[in-house]
DNA sequence: CGGCATCGTCAACCTCCTTGACGAGTTCGT
DNA sequence: ACGAACTCGTCAAGGAGGTTGACGATGCCG
């Protein structure tokens, strides 16, 4: 690469931001990958509601605000979910504007095979990065996750 | 949470992707945010592919292989950086078919703006995780990135 | 020269998320 | 106790960033 000005060079020490996007797009594409050969109709983003339902009942406010995403984008993972069989919708007896969302019996058995799959790619991956190095990534990436949370909110 | 059932939480153990997908989302929305208070009509994909630009020219197949997306893709951030006046397309001489894309005098000068900013962001995580900590994350990320790349050809 | 690969583009579509507006229901202030 | 203000979930529209498939125009190679 001759007469590129050393500037610009400093661009790909820029690109934290670049890694991250690329390795999120990554590993969903193989997430996603696992799970539809076992449940083919199910969707990626789905999963990620899934650590935030029980079997007791959750609002979708609630999982939204927990997610950081908004309430209408959880609106549709819901229904999506309803659709497949996997949660339920009732309505909140405390509040009749709410609902509570929770499993559905068979729902909580598909979980469980979904559940397998991920951990599967997990590791997978801890045997090619090695145990401590893929939990000291998930631990920075949790501490900049929550910089960057804070920085949200302010900036 | 009562009644849940133990291997329900170990969803939350396997949530990597979880966790990059949320970092990953908000450092981009820092980021554009960041950008476009210099220069509005910007668009935070465009970033990805300055770092693989010249003076020289580039051919957008090979910016497309580099970037790991299709070239489809890649053709339309060109449009627009081209509308933008960053970028320039020329006929390359050796191929009639194909272009050759480098930077337009103008680009060279605006994507010193748009690196200072990122430089500004990286340097502001920089103070709030430690710049050992944050290089470590790069690398161990980056580290990730080749594992999931190898995988996807595979897989 | 003919057959095949490659370059870049058009068109259609997908996923995932956003903002804005809204009716229905709850809570707070006075 | 009653209106103002907030909150719950939904509808509609749209934006960002990709994808696949098909295509004409070249280039390469036997």
């Amino acid at each position: 690469m001759p007469q590129m000005p050393a500037d610009i060079e400093a661009l790909k020490r820029a690109s934290l931001g670049q890694v991250l996007f690329r390795a999120a797009r990554l590993y969903n594409e193989a997430a996603i990958a696992e799970i539809q050969r076992t449940n083919p109709s199910a969707r990626l983003s789905h999963t990620q509601v899934l650590p935030h339902l029980d079997a007791v009942g959750v609002r979708p406010t609630v999982i939204a605000r927990r997610l950081g995403i908004s309430k209408q984008a959880v609106g549709v993972l819901l229904g999506e979910m309803e659709e497949l069989g996997v949660v339920e919708r009732l309505p909140d007896p405390s509040d009749r504007r709410a609902h509570l969302v929770r499993f559905s019996a068979r729902g909580l058995a598909g979980v469980r095979e979904g559940l397998a799959v991920l951990l599967g790619l997990a590791g997978e991956l801890e045997g090619e990065l090695g145990s401590e190095r893929l939990s000291r990534l998930h631990g920075d990436l949790t501490v900049l996750l929550a910089v960057l949370e804070k920085r949200a909110l302010k900036g």
